[in-house]
DNA sequence: AAAAAAC
């Protein structure tokens, strides 16, 4: 197979047509000749134009007799006869040089598409769609190619962000484009930046055209840290983006519809309902509706989000109206929605779809019992640890029970959750933030969004209700790449979760002890009423009722703690000690010392390594005051 | 169970 065959294997399905790209062909030939004064085709082209052009200078001025006329005539026969050969000769050149031309499009086309394929390999990104527009690999691309504001990338510059992420390099073009959107990429991976830079270049210029891009969160807290990222990114550009919250509610009283004069509005879902219910906003402008935590704003049930979102959608009424959803986990029934009803759809998967982040050191610890649990985080605190610490619990009643408890401990704790007010819950995110707070107890109100610089252990003091959730709580640590560290009790109780859980952290590299994993598979069935009624747990309270009574003045190091703790306190649940795994029970041993024997070797390196890092907190009190 | 509105 010679050269030209190649060529025109590569080139198969297409055909060149001399007729056709004749003139093209003749113009490329003239111009090369022209300019480099040049035969380039071998055919002497350079020398035939010359005389040629000297001859036609001679008809112009009329100086032709007859005898010249006829030997011009005879000579054009010649030439004719010759350019039809040369013609030919010239075919058969610009034939291979369009093969040519054609393969090298081709290969160059299949080279790019590698490429791609390679950015999206390394990072772990997966899309399903048509016509998905590349990945972007640096932020500065984003000027070039999608006209980003440069004072936005400036912003961008002097946060320190210099790199995209995985889902930033996929989504920004996606939604540059105007495409509709699921984006599903781990906790601490970048997702606000991934769908506020698009907002920010769709509007271009603040205008008065009413509420161009809206964003709904789960949470206020993590509506107003979207609030504050969006500020931060559009300074100096002079986008008005708001929050719909108390504070702007109250505003609104004196200056009505001021929000209509937002281009950017975040909102907390029942908010925007309430306002919407009222009269009182137009979504109707908007061009974009991004999602955030979109699984759980499609939580189903009677009072749940998955009806407010419903109306929020409905009330989005332009019909250029393009939406997003993002979440680090998603449900089936929200891929489900999103295929039936947004407009060519795409998904994006960052890495294993509900998968926990790897940057988090994850451990189970068997507490055996309540009790066990109280003693197990008073070991953690006297041992010492390094704060931040995030400490979650079921309900809000326990998270009171909790604090009641660990308030006496000699340490900065706090406690955040829905019944507190608005003013209190503020202030507590923002000691939190300053490192006032060294340990908060909160409820599933932090688990999902809220991104705090460096927490070192996230605690899942009482069981988490879903694999999901585990995920979303323990991706508090562990973000922007950063290393976290995660322990979650269970006792008994906790059982039916425990081996979807085990196989979260099994899957994230963590060790995992052999017997969860052999666990049946519970029945769907369950694992939902166990998410809608966990499991009834005993008060949280060690200290027994004549001390109370008495007043706690300055026992309050645990005197009727160190007397039941070693009686009380099983090593191994009764589970695996009925079935008598001997060799496995070990791996989720109780690590920290909570009195009783240690059996496994697997946990004990990972507790000496949290000791020599953390700080003492009995000296950090002493140092500090 | 938690979260999301307020007069």
């Amino acid at each position: 197979m010679d050269a030209f065959d190649l060529f025109r294997k590569l080139g198969a399905g297409a055909k060149f047509d001399f007729k056709r790209f004749g003139k093209d062909a003749e113009r490329f030939k003239k111009d090369v000749s022209d300019h480099y004064g040049i035969d380039f085709f071998g055919t002497g082209t350079t020398h035939g134009n010359q005389e040629q052009r000297a001859e036609e200078k001679q008809d112009e001025e009329g100086e032709v007799d007859a005898a010249a006329g006829k030997r011009k005539r005879q000579d054009e026969e010649k030439t004719a006869k010759k350019e039809k050969k040369d013609t030919q000769a010239e075919g058969r050149i610009w034939r291979l040089v369009f093969y040519t031309l054609r393969s090298v499009y081709l290969l160059n086309l299949i080279s790019v598409c590698c490429q791609v394929n390679r950015v999206r390999m390394q990072h772990r990104i997966n899309v399903h769609g048509c016509d998905v527009p590349d990945p972007v690999c640096t932020f500065s691309e984003l000027q070039s190619e999608y006209d980003l504001n440069p004072r936005v990338l400036q912003n961008l510059s002097a946060a320190g962000l210099t790199i995209p992420t995985p889902i930033q390099m996929q989504a920004i073009p996606l939604m540059m484009h105007g495409r509709e959107l699921l984006a599903c990429a781990p906790t601490g991976s970048g997702k606000t930046l991934a769908f506020c830079l698009p907002l920010l270049t769709h509007l271009k210029q603040p205008a008065n055209l009413g509420i161009r891009a809206l964003v709904i969160s789960p949470t206020r807290e993590l509506a107003s840290q979207t609030h504050r990222e969006l500020v931060r990114l559009s300074e100096g550009v002079g986008f008005r983006v708001h929050i719909l919250d108390k504070a702007s509610m109250a505003a609104r009283k004196h200056v009505p519809s001021s929000h209509k004069k937002s281009d950017i509005l975040i909102s907390t879902p029942n908010r925007l309902v309430f306002l919407l219910k009222q009269d009182a906003i137009d979504l109707s402008s908007v061009e974009w509706l991004v999602v955030d935590e979109s699984d759980k704003l499609f939580e189903d049930g009677r009072s749940g989000f998955r009806e407010q979102l419903a109306a929020v959608f409905q009330a989005c009424s332009s019909p250029r109206v393009r939406r997003a959803l993002y979440s680090a986990t998603c449900a089936p029934d929200v891929e489900q929605w999103c295929r039936l009803n947004l407009d060519n759809l795409v998904s994006v998967n960052i890495g294993h779809r509900n998968s926990a982040v790897e940057t988090v050191e994850q451990e189970l610890l068997f507490v055996g019992t309540e009790n066990g649990k109280l003693l197990a985080v008073r070991d953690i605190i006297k041992k010492g640890f390094l704060p931040p610490m995030l400490v979650f619990v079921q309900s809000i009643d326990r998270a009171r029970e909790l604090f009641h408890e660990l308030v006496y401990e000699g340490i900065n704790v706090d406690i955040i959750h829905a019944d507190r007010t608005q003013q209190q819950r503020d202030n507590v995110i923002s000691s939190f933030r300053s490192g006032d707070i060294w340990v908060l107890i909160c409820t599933a109100l932090l688990a999902r969004g809220i991104d705090f610089k460096g927490v070192n252990l996230v605690l899942n003091y009482d069981f988490p209700t879903s694999a999901v959730e585990y995920i979303h709580r323990i991706g508090r640590t562990g973000r922007a790449g950063r290393t976290g560290r995660a322990v979650t009790f269970f006792t008994e109780d906790d059982k039916p979760l425990l081996r979807s859980i085990a196989n979260v952290i099994k899957q994230a590299g963590c060790p995992v002890p052999g017997y969860m994993v052999g666990f049946k598979k519970i029945h769907s069935k369950v694992k939902r009423q166990l998410q809608k009624k966990p499991p009834k747990r005993s008060t949280i309270c060690t200290t027994p009722q004549f001390v109370l009574k008495k007043g706690r003045g300055g026992e309050k190091t645990g005197g009727g703690v160190e007397g039941p703790k070693r009686s009380t306190i099983r090593t191994t649940p009764q589970f695996v000690l009925k079935k008598g795994r001997g060799g496995e029970k070990t791996g989720g041993g109780v690590e920290g010392g909570l009195g009783g024997p240690k059996k496994g070797a697997d946990g004990q390196t990972k507790g000496d390594k949290g000791q020599k890092s953390s700080v003492g907190v009995q000296s950090k009190v002493q140092g500090t005051r």
